[in-house]
RNA sequence: GCUCAUAUGGCUCAGGGGUAGAGCACUUCCUUGGUAAGGAAGAGGCCCCGGGUUCAAAUCCCGGUAUGAGCUCCA
């Protein structure tokens, strides 16, 4: 196999380029390593761009780059482009890569690239951005493109390529600009790994949360009621309060207490907190008797009064205060997403204040109570540590001190993390837990934020040793991040068959006539002393179907009763996956039940 | 927030300047069935909201609301 480029002082540099200037390196070949892909992507966006002018003559190209999905190119025609246009387009790029064109790369200085390109006005605004005196341009047949490259040596090379959206775009990225259109793909070296990633696309849209959501009639949205409200439905409550008490023992076991504040509060205190200056945009307010409130997009202030309704000694230290805390945030609503992204939502919300000697524990305490909870969801995941970013209250000096603090606190344990500069709250640097699902996604849930700001601009204070008064640490942190979010997240990565313990019925009871009514009647009483959810089907309905409903209900438990199990006090189950059944009798079932359901502690 | 698209019964969707359609769900009746759709009859819609054009608007136009995709990744 001929290398597509070769790597050169760690840089990716093409063959052409190589041979012009004669440098030597590392063969690339055509793999599906990030180097190789790189290559292959952004000469599938040109063959793109190629097509689209043989298709459309007319065509201007803006930039087309390589993303972390694949590729894009920002270009403009005079045609309405349609997802249909899509088959097309890519009907064309096979053509032409067919032909199998040699690749040229040769450079013009950038007055004869204005002079080339003078007729295409992406183009040109493209040269202002580039600082430098010469460009290069590629040329695969009679289709020539101002680009950097690095690009394959041959067209023939790209083959397993799919354009997968088409999206208006703003020139630069800024709305105050033209709208071009952009066309999204991907390639790969090879079609298996092409026909799993489309795979992969698929399936994720099969675990949209929104749309099993609907057909579990977990929750709803409605327009009356307003954009990123969500409305729990019977179903979704009963999970999300069975998760809600699985968490609230778990935060008493860790010595958190349960504590409560108003939704809304006089904006005076958000101007103390800060957040009227750096968060007032995202908030609500409402002003009543010529008194201005603010409607909480975080609970800490309440939490904050909490601790100062008492005198603090250092003996009293760690104190953690919990609560699930509903908080209003407006977010831009082209951004909301099903529970992913609401104005509304319920955080775990708790906050620790200790002492600085207790910072590090505090934090491995925490980090133990995530590892926990998401290893019994069988989440990976993996913790980000963000830095101070532009809009920040308190001293520089405050926050190389926090965010030392939660370096060392992770670095002396031995946990993974990587940096996200500039990613931290407006008080506090914080490391994010990043959750990998089923199907390998990210998600950003919980956060452990460590604050000496608001212990500040609220003058909190404990009595030390010595009888001085010293201010305590604040630590923020959320585990699940909010219910809405890893609710949504849950439904994702379990495709709505949600484990026992967590899912909104835990066992579908199907009599087979009337006459086993009472039996299920009986069984289900003994499983509500349980704490378990149950349904039965007795509609007047073929035994077939109501089984099928149940199954598509993705009840986990189906138990079916007919003369046998009365006669027998048995029950015949049928397994929600393998359609396989088996009978056990009724004290070994409910105690069967009774341990599944129990067998999760966080 | 911006751009484009979409909005028709509880759900999924077809239709379309002049009586509103299907499947599922729902109600009633028949059927009493042993592991993924038994049969029949019936009820249910201000076609998102507000304006405009028109003899006539659910349909065309404008505005609003909601939903979806994209808007950060720089030749």
């Amino acid at each position: 196999m001929d290398p597509i480029a070769i790597k050169h002082n760690n840089e990716i540099v093409d063959i052409q380029t190589a041979k012009a200037l004669g440098i030597e390196g590392e063969p690339i070949l055509l793999d599906n390593s990030a180097e190789a892909l790189e290559v292959l992507r952004h000469s599938t966006a040109h063959l793109m761009a190629q097509a689209i002018k043989s298709l459309y003559p007319e065509a201007k190209f803006f930039v087309g780059p390589v993303v972390k999905e694949g590729f894009y190119y920002d270009f403009k025609v005079d045609a309405e482009i349609g997802e249909g246009d899509l088959k097309r387009i890519e009907k064309e790029m096979l053509n032409l890569a067919k032909k199998k064109v040699a690749i040229e790369k040769y450079e013009i200085t950038m007055d004869e690239a204005k002079e080339k390109f003078a007729a295409d006005h992406l183009k040109l605004t493209v040269m202002e951005r580039i600082p430098s005196k010469t460009v290069s341009i590629y040329k695969q047949g009679d289709f020539e493109d101002l680009c950097r490259g690095p690009h394959l040596p041959n067209t023939k090379f790209i083959r397993f390529f799919k354009l997968t959206k088409l999206a208006g775009a703003y020139l630069g990225g800024d709305s105050k600009n033209e709208m071009l259109t952009r066309i999204y793909g991907i390639a790969f070296a090879d079609k298996e790994s092409l026909v799993l990633h489309l795979e992969q696309i698929a399936e994720a849209e099969k675990r949209d949360h929104r749309k099993i959501g609907n057909e579990m009639k977990l929750f709803t949205f409605r327009e009356e009621v307003g954009g990123g409200l969500p409305i729990w439905l019977p179903a979704g409550a009963r999970m999300r309060s069975r998760l809600e008490g699985l968490l609230f023992k778990a935060h008493r076991k860790r010595g958190y207490e349960p504590v409560r504040g108003p939704e809304i509060l006089k904006s005076s205190l958000w101007a103390t907190s800060g957040h009227y200056q750096n968060y007032g945009e995202n908030m609500y307010f409402t002003t009543i008797d010529e008194q201005e409130y603010g409607v909480k997009p975080m609970n800490c202030v309440g939490h904050i009064k909490v601790y100062e309704d008492d005198l603090h000694s250092y003996r009293d230290l760690p104190l953690k205060y919990f609560e699930y805390g509903v908080v209003h945030r407006h977010e831009l609503s082209g951004a909301l997403h099903g529970l992913f992204r609401v104005r509304e939502f319920t955080q775990d919300d708790a906050h620790i204040f200790c002492t600085a000697e207790q910072i590090e524990g505090q934090i491995i305490e925490v980090v133990d109570f995530v590892d926990k909870i998401m290893s019994t969801f069988e989440f990976d995941y993996k913790m980000m540590l963000s830095t101070k970013p532009e809009k920040a209250v308190g001293d520089d000096k405050v926050w190389e001190i926090s965010t030392a603090a939660l370096k060392s606190a992770m670095d002396k344990n031995n946990l993974a993390y990587e940096i996200d500069e500039g990613g931290g709250a407006f008080y506090g640097p914080k490391i994010d837990i990043k959750i990998t699902d089923a199907i390998g996604r990210e998600w950003q849930c919980g956060t452990i934020q460590l604050d000496f700001n608001l212990p500040e601009r609220f003058e909190l204070e404990y009595t030390g040793e010595g009888n001085d008064k010293i201010q305590p640490v604040m630590i923020h942190r959320a585990i699940l991040g909010s219910f809405e979010r890893f609710i949504g997240i849950l439904t994702e990565h379990y495709a709505g068959e949600f484990p026992m313990f967590i899912a909104p019925t835990q066992v579908a009871i199907v009599p087979i006539a009337e006459s086993h009514n009472a039996y299920a009647k009986e069984l289900a009483d003994k499983l509500i002393d349980l704490g378990a959810d149950f349904e039965i089907f007795s509609k007047n309905e073929s035994l077939n179907k109501r089984i099928r409903t149940a199954e598509k209900g993705r009840v986990p438990m189906i138990i079916v009763l007919g003369d046998d199990e009365v006669a027998n006090r048995t029950v015949a189950i049928r397994d929600r996956r393998t359609r396989e059944q088996s009978s056990m009798n009724e004290t070994d079932f409910l105690n069967f039940i009774q341990t599944k359901i129990n067998e999760v502690h966080f």
